[in-house]
Order: structure tokens, then sequence, then C-alpha cells
DNA sequence: TTGTAGGCGTTATCAT
DNA sequence: ATGATAACGCCTACAA
């Protein structure tokens, strides 16, 4: 095509670049390509630039609203720089994470994010030693040299649980995903030391593990109904709330009233519901966003020093928790309706300003992905 | 690192991809591969086989369960061939999306399956004109030379209103989305013809359209109740159907003793509703992974003619539809508890057998991406 | 301003 | 079986 146009091959890449040229020449080599239906490929490009403009992000389930909010952050981000994102979804597997660390070397992708549930020394030693940036959102050995963004669950659970005690519940019943994960790990520990706090004893009765699906929170939340009799019941996260949700209605406990139900997470699940649940905010989208930004600027500046940040959790105080009002008539009416959203946890996103990426994609404007326009 | 083992550049690449090669010569090529920490380059690769090892998936709403669901079969059957999806969510904007199909002559990916809820000349033209192959999953103008995998919807409905007037139901109200939409204005017709087809006048105030998205079923939803006095609601998608169900035990109205409720895309969301949400199955896990062999088929060969295929919908009809056995007293337990999940629509999807691509990765097995092990 | 030439990291072809 | 060499398509000194 450079030849069409009667310019050198150089020529034109200045050209379509932007950089110099006569007016003659542009005009030209602008023909030629209109002409020919000239594209730059891609790959060429990354083999010069060393760059692919991609970036990867591994959780451990795309079907977790949790994750989807975290993704529609963070492709917010990663799209203003002129990026795109890549999906991954690990299961959980220790080994499928590693392998997709390790992989990084191939580098197929400019940087990466991934938010594991477990971490072993294998993540740890694979982020190390890879030559492409990584973030980790989630909780991290102190000493790790890793960009890093985390909340603190324990603290999440303690406003869970200082909030049912408030609201006068006694039986506050706990379902709980893996203990081996960092998650349930920690929330494990945060729900005994809140009651700790308090002066209450933990009833081992209270408490149910399963993962941190759907069913699993229903299943192990009917368990929990069936040998012991809460007055509220907290969950690991949304999806598992709204598991024992279901239990709860199915058992015929009416909620708030009979037992107080609270989720993790904040999802649009939350507010799904009905009644909608009152949920610890973990700032997902929050994280999100930083992790997205803290890996920009270490791609645009290696050199960095390993960064850590944190994002508080709060909690967001819905129908599911609130105390019913004593309306003695009407049963039908399952619960009272109370301004839902107090919204503790409601925080506009400011526009992120970030890094973009070296030399933008020429031509049309880039199409963004995962977020934009979300709503048809 | 060819130096290193002193051999030649083509005999370590030889080695590194396993093609001949004496022992001596394997052996120094392996040993002084392991010593630099030698990984093959993706990129220059790619620049080399004209292939990315990428297939992008390009959906409206990446928070609507119904794309999850499409998504992971979609994964599955593209993890299986060693490759990785990309995804991207469109708002579905046409300007979003066809913006998305030119770039497609950046060969930044090896194909593409989108599936728009609006489709225009633009995107016709844009994927004829793409000199990567591309899938369409949804609905086609007949004469359309792309391959496509579509459902019924308008038999969907119908599916879906025969159920809800063999169970006695007189006025069904429909929460439907955008008109302009392929979708809607599909689901729209089959509402009407399905009434037609049983002698019913359709009663304008009975329908209602907002989004697709859950805020917009349930106001919609909400606008219905206040003007018109339905014994049942079928809703354009599940996300709607979750509003509406939202808002309808929000007026006091038990489901499905007063109004029954129908959803439609079979989503985990109506499994995860209370009562569990009857739902008219589109096969959408089905039509992911037959949209996947199709794309991957094309890319082996790209000579194929057109092809199209059809998946049935079906219905699952579940406690939200189901007519309450006439118990009179407890007025508490909102729902009758029915053997849930009669499932005509549970399929089990066999794994797909698809071509491979041509050059796997040696060296560690592949992680996979976005379904594997999904359940921690 | 323009053209020439080298290189990004691989794989493939062709002799040897 | 091995080694030199030419692509792959693009960018960027450097020279003209």
């Amino acid at each position: 095509m450079a030849a069409r146009a009667g310019v050198s091959i150089a020529s034109a890449s200045r050209v379509l670049n932007g950089i110099g040229g006569s007016a003659e020449t542009v005009r030209k080599v602008r023909a030629a390509a209109a002409e020919v239906g000239y594209v730059p490929n891609a790959i060429a490009r990354s083999l010069q630039s060393q760059r692919t403009g991609l970036v990867a992000l591994a959780v451990a389930d795309i079907g977790n609203p949790v994750y989807v909010a975290m993704m529609r952050a963070i492709e917010a981000v990663v799209a203003s720089s002129g990026r795109q994102l890549l999906v991954h979804a690990t299961g959980g597997e220790v080994a499928s994470e590693t392998a997709l660390l390790r992989r990084l070397a191939n580098r197929y992708v400019d940087g990466m994010i991934v938010s594991p549930i477990r971490i072993t020394d294998e993540h740890l030693d694979a982020i190390v030693v890879s030559p492409v940036p990584v973030v980790v959102v989630g909780q991290l050995p102190d000493d790790a040299p890793v960009d890093n963004v985390r909340t603190d669950s324990r603290t999440g659970v303690a406003l869970a649980v200082d909030h049912l005690l408030a609201a006068g519940r006694q039986r506050i019943g706990f379902v709980n995903g893996p203990l081996d994960t960092v998650p349930g790990a920690a929330r494990d520990a945060g729900f005994r030391a809140a009651l700790a706090g308090h002066g209450i004893p933990v009833d081992e009765r209270l408490i149910e593990v399963g993962d941190f699906q759907y069913a699993a929170g229903r299943d192990a939340a009917t368990r929990l109904l069936a040998r012991a009799d809460p007055d509220a019941l907290l969950c690991a996260n949304d999806l598992i709330a709204v598991g024992a949700l279901h239990a709860l209605l199915t058992e015929g406990r009416r909620v708030p009233q009979d037992v107080a139900l609270v989720g993790m997470d904040d999802t649009e699940l939350a507010q799904m519901a009905f009644p909608q649940l009152s949920s610890v905010s973990l700032g997902s989208a929050t994280r999100g966003r930083r992790a997205a930004e803290l890996l920009l600027e270490r791609i645009a500046d290696p050199d960095l020093p390993p960064r850590r940040e944190h994002v508080a959790p709060s909690l967001a105080v819905r129908a599911s928790s609130i105390p019913a009002v004593p309306a003695s008539g009407v049963p039908a009416a399952p619960a009272s309706s109370v301004p839902a959203d107090p919204a503790p946890s409601v925080r506009a996103d400011p526009a992120p300003s970030v890094p973009a990426v070296p030399a933008p994609a020429p031509g049309s404007r880039a199409p963004r992905s995962l977020t934009e326009g979300r709503r048809a």
C-alpha cells in the first residue's frame, strides 16, 4: 500500500501515525490507505512496541456479582487508558491461578489483576518472578513486595455484628465460606472477635460453612436452622445470603421479624432480594478501580516501590435487618416499608485519571468494553 | 539462549517445539532454556503464525446472568481448543458494536462471537467485510451470509402464554424490553400472536415497556399494577421478572396466588428468587456452545458456507406460576411447596469436540478461564 | 521531509 | 539433524 501511494514504507508509517509528512505525501498515503482498506496489524505493532494493550483480570467466579462489580470498575479504568480487559475465571483453584501467573512470562498481556481467595507461596513466587506487573486484590502477607489493594473484612463482619446486636438480636447465626480461603478465614476470625468484643460466647451450632455459592448458602442455612434457633443470620457474601433467604422463607420464617439477615459484598443481588438485604460493603468497585489504577501506574513506571492500599468497609442497612414495626394486622405484607438504602455505602466513583497507553490507536475512537453505556 | 546452548537458533526452536533434534541437542537446549528462564514470546509467535489464540465475545450487559451462562458455555469450548476468551460489553450500543467489529481488521483476535440486541446494516456490513470470522447469536435477516445461532423467542413467549392460560389465568400482563431491539420486538409480536391464537383481544394497558434491567422491570411492573389488574405477569427476561416480583411483593400481592409470574432466559436468578420463577429457557448455554463451535470450525476452514442453527425454547415451570393449593389457613407461608424444577429445561451439555488450535502451547497445561472448576 | 535498513522473537524453508 | 536465512508487519534511528 506504500507502493500504491508511491512513497516509502517509512513515510507511510509516519503519516499513519500522524508524525510529520508533507501535505502532498499525507494526501497520497491517506488515499492509498482508504483505497486498499488498509488497517494496521495489531500483532506486528505489539511485537515492535512490546505492548499488547491488553490487561488481564483473574477472579474465581465470573457469576458472582461482586466480581461483576469489580470487573466493571476495572474495565472503566482500563478502557480509559485505551487498553482492553481479558477476563479469566479460575474457580478459585490455586493451580489454575499460578498457571495463569506463570504464563504472564509469555507477555500476552501488559499486566494482570488477580483476586485469589486462596494465596500460596506459589502465587507470591510467580508474581515476584513475573516480568509483567501484577496487582493483587485481597489480603497478602505483610512483607510481600506486591502491589495490593485490600479491605478489612474482619472489621466488616464487626459492623454487621454490632448492628444486629444493637437491633436487639441475641442469637446470631453465621454462614461462612470455606475456612481454607483467605476471606473465609478472615470472616470467621472477625465473627468470633466481634462476639468476644461484646462478651458473648461463641455457640458453634450457630456457625455453618459451605462454599461461596447460592446453593451452598441455602443448604448451610437449612442445616443451621434445623439445629439452632437464630434470630439473625450473617452470611459471608450476598450469594450465600440470598440462599439463606430462600431457606428462611421456605421454613416459614419471616425476615426480618423472626430472623434478621445480613449479607456481605453489597452487590446488586442484595437490592434485588425481597426484602432487600442489608449487606456489608467491602468496596469492591473501589478496590477494583484502585487496583486498575495501581496497575496502570506500574506499567508506566515499573520502578515504583510496592504499594498497599486499604478500602474501608461500611454497612448498608436495608429492610432485611430493620426491626419490623409492631403492626399486628395484615400478616400478608412480609416486610416493613422502610426508606431503603440509607446508603452509607453509596459512593460516586469519580472519573479516574490514569496514565494512558503511550501510543493510542490512531483513527476511530476505541470501543469501550464491559461497562460503557451499560443500560440499554 | 540458543547461543548459550551452543546451537543454532533454528535448532533451539525445533527442540522447544518438540520437532526432532538429537538427544544431545535436546539436552543442551533444555538446559540452556532452564538456565536462562526462557519463555517463548506469545506476540512474536502470533506474528509468525498469524493467529493470536484469542477469541472475542461481545455482549450487551456483562451483569445479566443470561450472558454469564452463555459466556461460560462459550468459554468451555474456546478453552478446550487451547484459546482464550476476551469479553467485551457493549451496552447494547450499535456504535460500540460496529466499532468493535471494524477493529477486527486489526486481527487482534482470531474470531468473534457477537450477540447484539439491535442489528443494523452497519453490523452486517462490518461482519461481511471482516477478515476474521464472526458468529452472531441472535436473529438475523434471512439472506445475511453470516454464521448464526438463534432461538425463537416468539415461540418461547407462546409457551409461557399457553401455560398461564392453561393454569386458568385470564389477564396476562406483559413487561417487555425496548421495542426497537430484536428480542423486544420479537417478544412483543409473540405475545400478541399468542393471545390472538387463543382468541383473546390485546389489552394495551396490560403491556408495559422498560429496558432489560432489574430496576426497569420493577418500575414497569409497578406502573402496570397501578393501572391494570393482572392475574399473571410475563416478563421479557429474568432480570425484569425479579424486578416485577419485587414490585408485586411490595404491593402485597401473593405470588402465585394473586399473580402468577413467568420470566424468560431461565437463568440462575430464576432459581434464586423466592418463590422460584418459572422461566422460558431460550437455551442460552446451548446457543453459546454452538456459536463457539461454529466459530472454531470456521476458523479452521474459512471456506465453509454460512450456517444457521436453531435452538428450541422450552419452559421451566416453577413455583411462581403453579396454582396454589387451596389451603385456607396459614397466610404466612408465601408459596405452595411444589417439587421445584420439573426441569424441562435442564440439559447436560456434553463435552464439546472441536478443532483445536493448530500449535498448542508447549509446556504446562494451559489454564482455563471463566468457567473451569467454578465451584470453589 | 524522505528513503534505507535494521530489528522486534518466532517459525519455516532450504541447503548442507 | 542442523544451520543460515527469509519472512511476519511494523516502527525508528540514521542518512540522504
